[in-house]
DNA sequence: CTGAAAGCGCTTACAG
DNA sequence: CTGAAAGCGCTTACAG
């Protein structure tokens, strides 16, 4: 059996409430009895049991973090700097890959329900019914579930705007549009509206292809389009997995790039996986990781937070363009 | 307040004990009653408060997973297949990214001793007494810390044998090695032996850098040993960073890969992410990760393990070989 | 400043 | 097959 509080109080002659608050640092010891205490604790090599507290307290201190996949760029590093900042507030981050399974969504959402978690980042496609969400503290990331769900984004519309803007700028005639439809309403649908609007502002034919695309079929989705619109001069791609294909299948369909086409496209820069720089528009992946876990945290204890978040992406240029 | 198994019993006209039970599956309960109770439980919209089971069980189906960043490919991609074959087990897994920092993972330590987990994969540099590590259930990847702490590796020496051969194999004359030394003793030592044993079994000149090396630190590594060994035409890397810094500055320098520069390296091909393939020994990601969780899980329920699991790599030719 | 006691929501021998 | 009771290791009014 490991010591518990019991032990160390009965061996510096004090009660268990006295030994309890000496654990939590409260001020109202006396410090001949506080030093008893620490030293019984020492002596005794006591650790507290975090799931006593934890059940007696009604929190968990856990909070968890659904993302797609872990094993790709942007949620990775997302995930990294959620964890971050969850440590800093004392939280520990539970990490759950859905791959895409909204069973394995729906799972997070019991884990709340049954304690084991206090809330939960959503980075994620499917949906949920609002019953089973109510009183779950969640925040998204570009996701809208419900109405009362907070959620972190970026300005996806005009920063779309601005890229095709710049592909336009730079020469390009036959733009196309290539992105991944969410299967609820997202902020990452006002890409495609950002695009639309901005060929129609410039009189410039729409080339778009806007698929629900579950990761690995990114490959199959961008032939069809290359094979539908093949005359394009300029794409922009709603996304990193999207842009890394479509870049080698130019290469293969034996393009330059950026003398045959140029690329834009919404996340492309991680540098530390990649030397190659695309021109594209930079997510604030820390300050939204950073955002969405205090918001989460504020959720949990129930202060009010705001529903919407937008954060400034950055636009940066790189060898896809001229 | 929730509702609790206590407002289930009195619903049903039970006690609390049956609900338990039905709660639990077992099957010493008659199916009249556990009608009776699955009704009350949906009625109340009942959900078991998992704080209060593992505090009574005294186990927290948790285990943390410690990397030292998660944002990069060979972590990212264990971390994936690692909360998978938890997951599988009825675990949840904690992420904590050491960011090198020492602190971090010795509060996992803590985390273990004050059962917020019940254990933890280490994938780490640095040393812990094994005073710390006592009757802690770790597993860790390539790294010795102690005698009886179980780990997973691969065939280092013999892959990074035949990675060398092939170089020499390919023409090269003039190989050299970089790589990063490890805090505590590891199995990737073993590839620099490797190299060393092969070169002289070829009389071939030593030209390796093998040095501490902190992630984010490998471009200037990377340039003092090209400036030091201008000459090399073949090079292996131990470590997939480093190789892509490598490769980078390789370029940079106007050198052209496999024409003037032969490269292999240990960890290499992340086709997810990078189009490009390098010519590289492969672990077994997905393999180690499922079998450093089963051991954990056995360590855990105290069954016994083998300290040590080896696993096959594979050699994989790209585009960096001639 | 501190102790005795109740209670967090479960599980599990024990007895029937 | 099932209930009453003890107990997991804490925290926290309450009373002094």
């Amino acid at each position: 059996m490991a010591t518990t509080i019991k032990d160390v109080a009965d061996y510096s002659g004090v009660g268990i409430g006295t030994v309890s608050r000496v654990i939590n640092g409260e001020k109202s010891v006396k410090p001949a009895t506080r030093e008893k205490v620490r030293n019984a604790m020492k002596v005794l090599q006591f650790t507290p049991n975090d799931m006593a507290s934890r059940l007696r307290r009604n929190e968990t201190r856990c909070i968890a973090l659904l993302v797609p996949v872990i094993n790709h760029p942007f949620f990775a590093k997302f995930a990294y700097y959620v964890e971050d900042e969850a440590d800093k507030f004392g939280y520990s981050t539970i990490l759950v890959s859905s791959q895409q399974r909204v069973q394995k969504e729906t799972d997070i959402i019991g884990r709340i329900h049954r304690r084991e978690v206090d809330g939960a980042v959503f980075v994620t496609h499917f949906s949920h019914s609002e019953e089973e969400l109510k009183d779950c503290p969640i925040v998204s990331i570009d996701r809208h579930f419900g109405d009362d769900m907070p959620f972190v984004t970026s300005d996806n519309y005009s920063a779309t705007c601005r890229a095709v803007e710049y592909l336009i700028e730079r020469g390009c005639k036959d733009i196309g549009y290539i992105g991944s439809k969410p299967l609820v309403f997202s902020e990452v649908m006002e890409r495609e509206r950002a695009y639309r609007d901005t060929m129609a502002k410039h009189n410039l034919p729409v080339k778009a292809v806007n698929e629900i695309i579950l990761h690995g079929e990114e490959q199959k989705v961008v032939r069809d389009f290359l094979d539908k619109y093949s005359d394009i001069d300029g794409v922009f791609a709603s996304g990193y997995s999207l842009a890394q294909s479509l870049y080698g299948e130019l290469i293969n369909r034996g393009k330059r790039i950026p003398d045959d086409v140029q690329m834009v496209s919404y996340d492309g820069s991680f540098g530390q996986w990649n030397n190659r720089n695309f021109t594209c528009v930079e997510q604030p992946v820390e300050q939204m990781a950073r955002e969405v876990v205090k918001i989460l945290i504020k959720k949990i204890k129930g202060e009010d937070v705001e529903i919407r978040t937008e954060l400034k992406t950055e636009f940066v240029t790189g060898m896809t363009t001229k």
